[in-house]
DNA sequence: CGAAACACCGTAAACGTTTACAGATCCTTG
DNA sequence: CAAGGATCTGTAAACGTTTACGGTGTTTCG
């Protein structure tokens, strides 16, 4: 781990100057011999380029950010398995920053960009702030926002469409000739907490149902806390026959809680969650859940970012991804065989790229 | 985005020289009248540091690589959610490498060292060949390998026990009675397919049962092809009553099979999963699950970084970390509602770091 | 009052590259 | 054979920091 060789060390080896060697290593015309030489001398020291020194005289250091709140939250992970391989392709590196759930701490990573050890950001926020707005628009270097910002604020914007994802979940329960169709969602003070409330209530409205109160409850979005919401919700009311859930962990606690109070899935309850995530396939009956597409949110977040490093300036973008919905047995009163069956099979292909190897010893 | 202050513009403004800048932005000692100055062009300009160029100086990029196959994997996951803080708390930024199923890639990730862009560098291997001993011993950085490694090489080392690991489930279902326990594992030509079938067959012969060559099935470790080995398995022999899966992915494919066949778990057949990754708890009947302690060996090896990085040399240290058997819903014969329904819910704490705001809208 | 001690500061070199520019070498051609 | 051009190469500056060293100005003390 000692010194490592430099251009200069080369350079004497094969007596030439630094920048003949420069020039060689970078395949910038050079006469074969001096060619010949600075290889052999690199070969034989076991040369590796410095990236730092390179970064410093480029102002490029081929690196990229990605910031959210938590790589568990699978809707984060997601985005990062698509994110990843788009970059490399690329010839960036990944740099993570998991934030968690401190505003602050976003702010931060946004001032960091000054100190230009990445050439551009991927960030999800948790909430949109003014502070995060003054950053944004002073940022130092390229950022796309995963999420939605105001019109006007100079980064490309990659946005879900939440409202039409509940949308599709609630038409799917009222076609099934569900009208009782509770919602169980998560702190209204998020940015989808409130979305999805106000979806679901519009959604009601189009379909001529009444929006009821009593069929709302608030929790969190754990799986503890969907079963406490669900719990609630069944013991003020009775003819509930159908839960939308804001998230699949509050959906996977309302099917405990329903299993344990005899309740019959999707017979007597059917259930939604959302952001389709890979419990969904795991769980029993296997869950009906709304993808906001974060993989697609993903990819077209680093396409855009590539895209803005490469290509330099031009207006902000902002692309919407459509939310789609992928239907399972706990809403499906009885999954014909075709579908139950390779439903289990298929969702293991879907997870596949997720569990090569398989753990390690 | 225009080009950034630097110490020479600040210089410039305050009237002073950049050593002076310097000193003050590192707090060595000044006249505070100096201090002053700097500061407030520091402040008005909106300076901030320059990482590249430190590093450039400093030799230090306070960036740390960890370079695995897949994030999507959950047990790499677990480890990167347990090495993130750690570092961070440290003062290190973290630079992540998928590298795929390709052991070229790993090499080549190694070889980056060279390029000094991290500190050092955490890495699972899927599998340690001769070319990685031979980087490891060249390596340019300091590399912490999870995973084992023979003797003699010279980085530190955080193993799990997969065997012990075995042992656990074996025992537990022998203790539950069961004498018909049957493995479905992954392919034996990777290191975690290998050492778990060694691992069967020694526990086996601990507990005096006879090694039967149709109780053993190979498939892969997904769902799918998890569900096929036991489809298989069930075809051959008709008194199993308990599987061993090397996965929990595989655990899942089993139970959709057995679901499907009329075989009641864990009545008819115990099914023991191997990660304890998040769907254990998720699936139902939820998993009875061996961890491996992936969370752990992500958070020692994190440590033994940071320490060779701040202590400089020393001896290479193995340690390896215990597994613990979780014993759930698919083993249990008749879950005590004690057990039963706290599971539910305790299964939702262990998960909630993992999801914070639940999704974006 | 002069010298020694001290506090502070600026100059310049260094980290390892890339690259503009001009000098050196070679070949071509009249 | 000389001049011109084409090709290649070396010198040096630059990227933005940190830091060793020596210089200046002030204080202290004999």
């Amino acid at each position: 781990m000692a010194q490592g060789p430099t251009i200069t060390t080369i350079a004497e080896r094969a007596g030439v100057s630094i920048a003949s060697v420069s020039r060689v290593l970078n395949g910038l015309p050079t006469r074969q011999e001096t060619v010949r030489k600075v290889m052999a001398a690199a070969e034989e020291l076991g040369y590796v380029r410095n990236a730092v020194a390179r970064s410093l005289k480029s102002r490029r250091t081929h690196q990229v950010a990605f910031a959210m709140a938590d790589v568990g939250n699978p809707a984060y992970l997601a985005m990062l398995r698509e994110i990843q391989p788009v970059l490399k392709a690329a010839g960036y590196r990944l740099v993570l920053h998991s934030t968690g759930a401190v505003v602050a701490d976003e702010i931060d990573v946004l001032h960091s960009l000054g100190e230009r050890y990445v050439d551009g950001m991927i960030m999800v926020p948790l909430r949109v702030t003014e502070a995060h707005l003054q950053m944004l628009a002073a940022a130092r270097a390229p950022v796309v926002v995963i999420g939605s910002v105001p019109e006007g604020t100079p980064v490309d914007n990659v946005r879900a469409d939440s409202r039409t994802g509940v949308r599709l979940a609630v038409d799917h329960l009222h076609a099934l000739g569900r009208r009782r169709i509770a919602l169980v969602n998560g702190p209204t003070d998020t940015v989808p907490g409130a979305a999805r409330g106000a979806a679901y209530r519009e959604a009601l409205a189009e379909l001529g149902l009444p929006y009821d109160e009593e069929l709302v409850e608030i929790g969190d979005f754990y799986r503890a806390e969907g079963g406490r919401a669900v719990a609630a919700l069944l013991n003020r009311v009775s003819d509930v026959d159908a839960l939308m859930c804001a998230n699949d962990l509050i959906a996977l606690g309302a099917l405990d809680v329903l299993r344990a109070a005899g309740k019959r899935v999707p017979e007597d309850v059917a259930v939604v969650g959302m952001d389709d995530t890979d419990l969904a396939a795991a769980s029993w009956p296997s869950l009906t859940s709304v993808s906001l597409g974060s993989a697609e949110r993903g990819r077209v977040a680093a396409e855009l970012l590539l895209d803005r490093l490469q290509q330099g300036e031009h207006e902000p973008r902002v692309v919407t991804v459509p939310p789609r919905l992928v239907v399972r047995a706990s809403t499906t009163p009885e999954p014909p065989a075709v579908r139950g069956v390779p439903e289990a099979f298929g969702a293991a292909g879907r997870q596949s790229r997720s569990t090569e190897g398989g753990g390690t010893s």
